[in-house]
DNA sequence: TGCTCGATTACCT
DNA sequence: GGTAATCGAGCAA
């Protein structure tokens, strides 16, 4: 049952970063989110990730940012106050979380890229491979999830075994990992009793960060056309859970077909 | 209203 | 390494 202020994973009660911490520009607040801990305690039960890899999206100043051209209904959340989640659907069937930094009206956030799952890895697992949440059995939940049939049917037919690492390496992943979609969008993450939250990092974490032996990557964005000089991707150096590097490759033209007549040499433009 | 593209992933060769 | 899958957002006409 999901409590909104989650046990850890020696029993404690986990603590939640302030406000404050998200009250600054996402390129300060990136690099501070690694080694911090996102939870999810769903009906399902508690998945908990321990931060790798996150982007900076700077807002109307960043033509990568979804809030370069304005608020719309889909970014909306990203225009009101820090510390809230902002989940967005891309490419027609994955979902990926931000963190809302900066006062409302300066919509600025941090992608959360990947992950290593330290609490709930059986159900992030079983999400992975295609299951549903067993609590989730309400009707809006299981059409709420587009593409959820097809990862279910790809991951059911070869019966192929997630490695742990693989559990949360990538936005999308995470998320499926977390059980995180669009319902999960304008959660509160700093709010008690909310059902997302984030902790700071361990103190092993923070001790290896402090004394140098953790460093933190900085690099190109993935996955982006635009502004791709920026070196707003931050990662723990090292670490293996973070994900693949793949500059952006433009795809060739999908046009549908044409009744009656194709282009002149055979090729289906777009 | 129709078209294009996308902050991705899994599978196949 | 290449590519299919898939559909919502945003833009142009």
């Amino acid at each position: 049952m999901p409590s909104g202020q989650p046990a850890t994973t020696n029993g404690q009660q986990a603590t939640r970063l302030p406000r404050e911490f998200f009250d600054r520009a996402a390129t300060e607040v990136a690099p501070d989110l690694l080694g911090c801990v996102l939870w999810h305690d769903s009906p399902a039960g508690l998945v908990a990730a321990r931060l790798v890899e996150v982007e900076a999206y700077m807002g109307p100043a960043d033509p990568a940012s979804h809030s370069y051209r304005g608020q719309t209904a889909r970014n909306a959340v990203m225009f009101g106050p820090p510390g809230y989640l902002y989940v967005y659907f891309t490419y027609g069937m994955h979902f990926c979380a931000n963190l809302v930094c900066q006062p409302p009206g300066q919509p600025e956030a941090v992608l959360l890229r990947a992950g290593e799952i330290v609490a709930g890895a059986d159900l992030a697992t079983r999400r992975r491979a295609g299951e549903r949440d067993p609590a989730a059995d309400d009707p809006v939940h299981e059409t709420g999830t587009p593409g959820g049939g097809v990862r279910a049917a790809r991951a059911g037919a070869n019966g192929r075994a997630i490695r742990p690492v693989d559990l949360a390496r990538g936005p999308a992943r995470l998320c499926q990992a977390l059980d995180i979609d669009r319902s999960q969008d304008g959660l509160d993450a700093c709010a008690p009793g909310s059902p997302v939250g984030i902790g700071p990092p361990s103190a092993a974490d923070q001790q290896a960060l402090a004394a140098g032996q953790q460093t933190i990557g900085t690099g190109p964005r993935v996955g982006i056309s635009r502004a791709v000089d920026r070196p707003w991707r931050y990662w723990l150096a090292g670490d293996k859970h973070v994900s693949i590097y793949r500059p952006v490759k433009p795809r060739p033209s999908r046009r549908k077909p044409v009744t009656g007549r194709d282009t002149e040499d055979g090729t289906m433009l777009r």
